[in-house]
DNA sequence: CATGATTGTTAGCCAAGGCTAAACTGTTTG
DNA sequence: CAAACAGTTTAGCCTTGGCTAACAATCATG
């Protein structure tokens, strides 16, 4: 099929599905997803060394590392990025801490990620895919939609 | 732990909101999302390749490098990959094409896509913001989670 | 209180995915 | 048909986020 193959047998010019969107808005679309991965794992951090911190007292890199499935390594060297961003606070080989700014983004980052979780298990998800998709969509849930899905969700408990 | 600082005052046992999820669970979530973000943007590339070739008969390393609004030189880089992965064949300064593999996976992204963005309309996202927030969310989409997702669009369309 | 186990850090490696600058090719056009 | 221009490639750089291996600190325990 060098050129257009059957494609419905007898279709007039051009049936060739959705059109492209506008130059300048496609651009958006990608770029809009490159962002969201800048902040998406720094985000994930914080917002695990909060639970922790709610559940268990304490964040030990030890901790991280294995419900991340990643290396100490990793976990050490990423939390001196967030330490330099200002997000966390930690001493050598002690319990980490969040900062102002690392409490108010577990926070706001813990709240989209439920809204997310609980949105999903209202459309029919089993629970535990919901929460392997949760964890990827959440980073990519504009606050628009985000907000359709918390109505959603209460509408559908109700 | 060597101190525990004060953690309970004298709160009952636990109030601090949803439970951490078994270490394992935990730990595939993140995993999965890792795998996710390795396939990602060859999904992408392929899949607006593909579109590209449908909708213009061509696809320029040019044209693809301002619709992601990435530099030339990175779109040059990214084809080497997608030719040396088999997903595409290219000669130097002529227009890209699809394998056989590519073109599966240009279909299977494309539609997946698709499911996607039209969940989110269905669901009352604004049409930009939908197809802002589909462009991401659509590589974190189980299966099951896609099959819930098409049969409410319908639902709604009907 | 010494010592082994656990935990944390550092160094050095790698691939992915961006970038700019410079060189090269192909096409258009005066 | 020679330039000029547009498109493509290459080289070299950078950051992120992984890894392993080696080393260091802390903690538990006999
Ligand atoms: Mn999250
Ligand atoms: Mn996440
Ligand atoms: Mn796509
Ligand atoms: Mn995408």
């Amino acid at each position: 099929m060098s050129d257009h193959q059957q494609q419905r047998t007898s279709s007039p010019p051009s049936l060739s599905g959705d059109a492209l969107p506008p130059l300048e808005q496609h651009a958006r679309q990608y770029e809009t997803v490159r962002n969201a991965h800048e902040t998406e794992l720094i985000e994930d951090y914080v917002e695990l060394i909060g639970d922790l911190l709610r559940h268990r007292g304490e964040a030990r890199a030890a901790d991280i590392a294995s419900r991340m499935a990643v290396s100490q390594a990793t976990v050490s060297k990423m939390i001196r990025r967030l330490n330099d961003l200002g997000l966390v606070t930690s001493k050598p080989y002690r319990s980490l801490f969040l900062t102002e700014e690392g409490q108010k983004m577990a926070e706001t980052s813990r709240a989209r990620h439920n809204v997310v979780l609980h949105f999903l298990r209202a459309l029919g998800v089993n629970d535990s895919t919901a929460r392997i998709d949760a964890e990827g969509m959440e980073h990519h849930v504009s606050d628009e939609t985000l907000a359709i899905m918390q109505r959603f969700t209460e509408q559908q408990n109700s």
